[in-house]
DNA sequence: TAGAACTATGGTGTTACCCCATGGTCAAGC
DNA sequence: GCTTGACCATGGGGTAACACCATAGTTCTA
Protein backbone atom coordinates (compact mmCIF):
# COMPACT_ATOMS: atom_id res chain seq x y z
CA UNK A 1 0.00 0.00 0.00
CA UNK A 2 1.36 3.52 -0.41
CA UNK A 3 1.58 5.88 2.10
CA UNK A 4 -1.83 7.45 2.33
CA UNK A 5 -3.39 4.41 2.87
CA UNK A 6 -1.11 3.07 5.74
CA UNK A 7 -1.49 6.87 7.26
CA UNK A 8 -5.09 6.34 7.09
CA UNK A 9 -5.49 2.95 8.27
CA UNK A 10 -3.97 3.80 11.56
CA UNK A 11 -4.80 7.11 11.97
CA UNK A 12 -1.84 9.15 11.66
CA UNK A 13 -0.72 11.61 9.11
CA UNK A 14 1.51 10.80 5.90
CA UNK A 15 4.38 13.15 7.71
CA UNK A 16 4.18 10.83 10.88
CA UNK A 17 4.60 7.85 8.64
CA UNK A 18 7.73 9.74 6.65
CA UNK A 19 9.30 10.65 9.89
CA UNK A 20 8.95 7.30 10.99
CA UNK A 21 10.74 6.18 7.68
CA UNK A 22 13.70 8.59 8.29
CA UNK A 23 14.23 7.43 11.58
CA UNK A 24 14.50 3.67 10.59
CA UNK A 25 11.42 2.78 12.45
CA UNK A 26 9.57 1.52 9.48
CA UNK A 27 11.00 0.24 6.08
CA UNK A 28 9.27 0.50 2.95
CA UNK A 29 10.00 -1.05 -0.21
CA UNK A 30 10.29 0.97 -3.43
CA UNK A 31 8.34 1.46 -6.26
CA UNK A 32 10.87 0.87 -9.51
CA UNK A 33 8.69 3.00 -11.92
CA UNK A 34 7.95 5.96 -9.94
CA UNK A 35 9.95 5.57 -6.18
CA UNK A 36 6.54 5.72 -4.56
CA UNK A 37 7.21 3.82 -1.23
CA UNK A 38 5.42 0.66 -0.91
CA UNK A 39 4.06 -0.22 2.61
CA UNK A 40 3.68 -4.42 3.43
CA UNK A 41 1.16 -5.24 6.44
CA UNK A 42 4.58 -5.87 8.44
CA UNK A 43 4.67 -1.69 7.69
CA UNK A 44 1.12 -1.83 9.11
CA UNK A 45 1.92 -4.04 12.29
CA UNK A 46 4.92 -2.15 13.09
CA UNK A 47 3.12 1.08 13.11
CA UNK A 48 0.73 -0.32 14.94
CA UNK A 49 3.26 -1.45 17.62
CA UNK A 50 4.96 2.70 17.42
CA UNK A 51 1.60 3.89 17.93
CA UNK A 52 0.68 1.46 20.79
CA UNK A 53 4.22 1.72 22.71
CA UNK A 54 3.64 5.60 22.32
CA UNK A 55 0.93 5.52 23.67
CA UNK A 56 2.60 4.00 27.20
CA UNK A 57 4.83 7.01 27.19
CA UNK A 58 8.00 5.08 24.74
CA UNK A 59 9.90 7.30 23.06
CA UNK A 60 10.59 6.75 19.57
CA UNK A 61 14.20 6.06 19.99
CA UNK A 62 13.39 3.63 22.83
CA UNK A 63 11.30 2.16 20.30
CA UNK A 64 13.91 2.29 17.70
CA UNK A 65 16.11 0.07 20.52
CA UNK A 66 13.22 -2.02 20.91
CA UNK A 67 13.72 -2.87 16.97
CA UNK A 68 17.27 -3.41 17.37
CA UNK A 69 17.16 -6.06 20.30
CA UNK A 70 14.30 -8.21 18.26
CA UNK A 71 16.81 -8.01 15.05
CA UNK A 72 18.92 -9.31 17.58
CA UNK A 73 16.83 -11.82 18.99
CA UNK A 74 17.72 -10.26 22.53
CA UNK A 75 14.53 -10.10 24.45
CA UNK A 76 13.61 -6.53 24.15
CA UNK A 77 11.46 -7.15 27.51
CA UNK A 78 13.68 -6.22 30.27
CA UNK A 79 14.65 -3.08 28.69
CA UNK A 80 10.71 -2.57 28.28
CA UNK A 81 10.31 -3.05 32.20
CA UNK A 82 13.52 -0.80 33.37
CA UNK A 83 12.25 1.68 30.91
CA UNK A 84 8.54 1.66 31.98
CA UNK A 85 9.67 1.95 35.44
CA UNK A 86 11.95 4.84 35.00
CA UNK A 87 9.02 6.91 32.89
CA UNK A 88 6.83 6.52 35.16
CA UNK A 89 8.37 8.11 38.32
CA UNK A 90 9.27 10.72 35.57
CA UNK A 91 5.31 11.47 34.51
CA UNK A 92 4.48 11.71 38.46
CA UNK A 93 7.43 13.94 39.18
CA UNK A 94 5.84 15.89 35.69
CA UNK A 95 2.26 15.98 37.73
CA UNK A 96 3.33 16.58 40.39
CA UNK A 97 5.28 20.00 39.06
CA UNK A 98 2.51 21.04 36.78
CA UNK A 99 -0.30 20.61 39.79
CA UNK A 100 2.27 22.80 42.11
CA UNK A 101 2.16 25.24 39.10
CA UNK A 102 -1.94 25.01 38.91
CA UNK A 103 -1.66 25.55 42.37
CA UNK A 104 0.48 29.05 41.76
CA UNK A 105 -2.24 29.98 39.15
CA UNK A 106 -4.90 29.86 41.31
CA UNK A 107 -4.02 31.62 44.21
CA UNK A 108 -2.23 34.57 41.85
CA UNK A 109 -5.94 34.61 40.40
CA UNK A 110 -7.90 34.78 43.38
CA UNK A 111 -5.43 37.88 44.50
CA UNK A 112 -5.45 39.01 41.67
CA UNK A 113 -9.49 39.90 41.90
CA UNK A 114 -8.71 42.55 44.42
CA UNK A 115 -6.19 44.24 42.45
CA UNK A 116 -7.06 47.01 39.64
CA UNK A 117 -5.41 46.69 36.42
CA UNK A 118 -2.55 49.13 36.26
CA UNK A 119 -0.72 51.40 34.20
CA UNK A 120 3.11 51.12 34.31
CA UNK A 121 4.79 53.21 35.27
CA UNK A 122 8.64 53.75 34.79
CA UNK A 123 10.70 50.79 35.76
CA UNK A 124 7.69 48.39 36.60
CA UNK A 125 5.75 46.48 33.98
CA UNK A 126 2.90 44.59 35.49
CA UNK A 127 2.02 45.12 39.36
CA UNK A 128 0.11 41.81 39.17
CA UNK A 129 3.29 39.76 38.55
CA UNK A 130 5.52 42.21 40.51
CA UNK A 131 3.08 41.64 43.33
CA UNK A 132 4.47 38.40 43.86
CA UNK A 133 7.33 38.80 43.48
CA UNK A 134 9.86 38.84 47.09
CA UNK A 135 10.41 42.81 47.53
CA UNK B 1 27.29 44.38 36.20
CA UNK B 2 28.86 41.90 33.63
CA UNK B 3 27.01 39.20 32.53
CA UNK B 4 28.18 36.53 34.97
CA UNK B 5 27.23 38.61 37.86
CA UNK B 6 23.46 39.15 37.29
CA UNK B 7 23.33 35.47 36.29
CA UNK B 8 24.35 34.47 39.68
CA UNK B 9 22.53 37.05 41.50
CA UNK B 10 19.19 35.70 39.46
CA UNK B 11 20.09 32.34 39.93
CA UNK B 12 20.22 31.46 36.47
CA UNK B 13 22.79 30.34 34.07
CA UNK B 14 24.60 32.86 31.51
CA UNK B 15 23.21 31.33 29.00
CA UNK B 16 19.80 31.84 29.99
CA UNK B 17 20.44 35.31 30.16
CA UNK B 18 22.43 35.99 26.87
CA UNK B 19 19.18 33.68 25.48
CA UNK B 20 16.73 37.08 26.93
CA UNK B 21 18.89 39.29 25.33
CA UNK B 22 18.72 37.78 21.99
CA UNK B 23 15.19 38.05 22.48
CA UNK B 24 15.23 41.33 23.36
CA UNK B 25 13.55 41.07 26.91
CA UNK B 26 17.23 42.50 28.34
CA UNK B 27 18.50 45.30 27.26
CA UNK B 28 22.04 46.09 28.17
CA UNK B 29 24.54 48.33 26.98
CA UNK B 30 28.00 47.61 25.83
CA UNK B 31 31.46 48.93 27.73
CA UNK B 32 33.01 49.98 24.41
CA UNK B 33 36.44 49.30 25.65
CA UNK B 34 35.88 45.28 25.07
CA UNK B 35 32.15 44.80 23.80
CA UNK B 36 31.06 42.99 27.10
CA UNK B 37 27.47 43.31 28.04
CA UNK B 38 27.01 45.76 31.06
CA UNK B 39 23.26 45.69 32.75
CA UNK B 40 21.89 47.62 34.87
CA UNK B 41 19.94 47.53 38.34
CA UNK B 42 16.75 47.89 36.23
CA UNK B 43 17.95 44.60 34.03
CA UNK B 44 17.72 42.91 36.87
CA UNK B 45 14.25 43.94 37.91
CA UNK B 46 13.40 42.95 34.32
CA UNK B 47 15.18 39.62 34.96
CA UNK B 48 13.89 38.98 38.15
CA UNK B 49 10.36 39.89 36.79
CA UNK B 50 11.01 37.47 33.53
CA UNK B 51 11.84 34.21 35.93
CA UNK B 52 8.28 35.04 38.21
CA UNK B 53 6.37 35.58 35.35
CA UNK B 54 7.27 32.08 34.20
CA UNK B 55 7.19 30.63 37.48
CA UNK B 56 3.84 31.38 36.65
CA UNK B 57 3.31 29.68 33.34
CA UNK B 58 3.63 32.96 30.98
CA UNK B 59 5.95 31.84 28.09
CA UNK B 60 8.73 34.21 26.78
CA UNK B 61 6.65 35.41 23.74
CA UNK B 62 3.78 36.19 26.73
CA UNK B 63 6.22 38.31 28.39
CA UNK B 64 7.90 39.85 25.32
CA UNK B 65 4.17 41.20 24.57
CA UNK B 66 3.86 42.57 28.32
CA UNK B 67 7.24 44.54 27.75
CA UNK B 68 5.60 45.99 24.62
CA UNK B 69 2.48 46.89 26.44
CA UNK B 70 3.98 48.90 28.94
CA UNK B 71 6.60 50.32 26.80
CA UNK B 72 3.19 51.73 25.07
CA UNK B 73 1.94 53.04 28.41
CA UNK B 74 -1.12 50.83 27.67
CA UNK B 75 -1.77 47.97 30.79
CA UNK B 76 -0.66 44.70 29.98
CA UNK B 77 -3.10 43.27 32.99
CA UNK B 78 -6.19 42.47 31.08
CA UNK B 79 -3.51 40.42 28.21
CA UNK B 80 -2.59 38.65 31.72
CA UNK B 81 -5.27 38.26 33.08
CA UNK B 82 -6.65 36.29 29.92
CA UNK B 83 -3.33 34.66 29.70
CA UNK B 84 -3.76 32.99 33.19
CA UNK B 85 -6.71 31.68 32.83
CA UNK B 86 -6.23 30.07 29.43
CA UNK B 87 -2.84 28.15 30.55
CA UNK B 88 -4.33 27.43 33.57
CA UNK B 89 -7.45 25.24 31.97
CA UNK B 90 -4.71 23.99 29.36
CA UNK B 91 -2.42 22.54 32.21
CA UNK B 92 -5.82 21.26 33.67
CA UNK B 93 -5.78 18.86 30.68
CA UNK B 94 -2.46 18.42 30.63
CA UNK B 95 -2.12 16.59 33.88
CA UNK B 96 -4.99 15.30 33.35
CA UNK B 97 -3.44 13.76 30.02
CA UNK B 98 -0.36 12.30 31.84
CA UNK B 99 -2.62 10.81 34.95
CA UNK B 100 -4.37 9.10 31.95
CA UNK B 101 -0.87 8.34 31.33
CA UNK B 102 0.03 7.08 34.30
CA UNK B 103 -2.71 4.73 34.89
CA UNK B 104 -2.11 3.27 31.53
CA UNK B 105 1.44 2.08 32.24
CA UNK B 106 0.72 0.90 35.73
CA UNK B 107 -1.96 -1.12 34.08
CA UNK B 108 0.57 -2.50 32.14
CA UNK B 109 3.28 -3.35 34.49
CA UNK B 110 0.73 -5.06 36.67
CA UNK B 111 -0.18 -6.99 33.73
CA UNK B 112 3.18 -7.47 32.86
CA UNK B 113 3.60 -9.32 36.13
CA UNK B 114 2.63 -12.39 34.91
CA UNK B 115 4.38 -12.59 31.31
CA UNK B 116 7.54 -14.17 31.55
CA UNK B 117 10.03 -12.43 28.85
CA UNK B 118 10.00 -13.45 25.48
CA UNK B 119 12.26 -14.00 22.74
CA UNK B 120 11.19 -11.92 19.33
CA UNK B 121 10.00 -14.33 16.93
CA UNK B 122 9.40 -13.32 13.27
CA UNK B 123 6.86 -10.41 13.11
CA UNK B 124 6.78 -9.95 16.72
CA UNK B 125 8.50 -7.59 18.78
CA UNK B 126 7.46 -7.56 22.47
CA UNK B 127 4.73 -9.44 23.47
CA UNK B 128 4.46 -7.33 26.60
CA UNK B 129 3.46 -4.22 24.43
CA UNK B 130 1.54 -6.30 21.82
CA UNK B 131 -0.18 -8.11 24.49
CA UNK B 132 -2.07 -4.23 25.15
CA UNK B 133 -2.81 -4.03 21.27
CA UNK B 134 -6.36 -4.37 19.86
CA UNK B 135 -6.65 -7.72 17.23
C1' DT C 1 53.88 37.44 33.03
C1' DA C 2 51.74 33.09 32.68
C1' DG C 3 47.69 30.87 33.37
C1' DA C 4 43.06 30.81 35.12
C1' DA C 5 38.75 32.81 34.66
C1' DC C 6 35.65 35.38 32.09
C1' DT C 7 33.49 37.14 27.73
C1' DA C 8 31.40 37.25 22.77
C1' DT C 9 29.78 34.83 18.88
C1' DG C 10 27.97 31.35 16.26
C1' DG C 11 26.56 26.75 15.74
C1' DT C 12 24.28 22.35 17.07
C1' DG C 13 21.00 19.50 19.76
C1' DT C 14 16.72 18.61 22.27
C1' DT C 15 11.16 15.83 20.82
C1' DA C 16 8.01 14.37 17.49
C1' DC C 17 6.34 15.92 14.49
C1' DC C 18 3.70 20.10 11.29
C1' DC C 19 3.69 23.09 7.41
C1' DC C 20 5.36 24.87 3.06
C1' DA C 21 7.25 24.94 -1.61
C1' DT C 22 8.74 22.70 -5.62
C1' DG C 23 8.31 19.37 -8.94
C1' DG C 24 7.14 14.73 -10.60
C1' DT C 25 3.14 11.05 -11.05
C1' DC C 26 -1.35 9.18 -11.66
C1' DA C 27 -6.41 8.59 -12.56
C1' DA C 28 -10.68 10.16 -14.41
C1' DG C 29 -13.52 12.80 -17.23
C1' DC C 30 -14.09 15.29 -21.64
C1' DG D 1 -5.11 13.23 -26.04
C1' DC D 2 -5.46 16.42 -22.55
C1' DT D 3 -6.49 18.76 -18.54
C1' DT D 4 -7.18 18.84 -13.80
C1' DG D 5 -7.14 17.51 -9.29
C1' DA D 6 -5.39 14.17 -6.05
C1' DC D 7 -1.29 12.03 -4.68
C1' DC D 8 3.83 11.39 -4.20
C1' DA D 9 9.04 12.64 -3.00
C1' DT D 10 12.36 15.76 -1.19
C1' DG D 11 14.23 19.33 1.36
C1' DG D 12 13.93 23.12 4.43
C1' DG D 13 12.09 25.78 8.31
C1' DG D 14 9.60 26.07 12.68
C1' DT D 15 8.39 24.61 17.51
C1' DA D 16 10.19 26.20 23.65
C1' DA D 17 13.68 27.49 26.28
C1' DC D 18 17.48 26.92 26.77
C1' DA D 19 22.27 23.57 27.24
C1' DC D 20 26.51 22.62 25.41
C1' DC D 21 30.54 23.28 22.53
C1' DA D 22 34.34 25.53 20.02
C1' DT D 23 36.93 29.44 18.95
C1' DA D 24 38.98 33.58 20.00
C1' DG D 25 39.60 37.83 22.49
C1' DT D 26 39.89 39.99 27.45
C1' DT D 27 40.66 40.46 32.27
C1' DC D 28 42.16 39.10 36.74
C1' DT D 29 45.50 37.19 39.80
C1' DA D 30 49.40 34.90 41.94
Amino acid sequence: MKISEIARKADVSTDTVRHYVALGLLTPTRNPDNGYQLFSKRDFSRLRFIREAQSLGFRLEEIQSMFADAKKESSPCPRVRQLITGRLAETRRKIEELTSLCERMEQAMADWQRIPDCVPDGDDVCHLIESRMEP
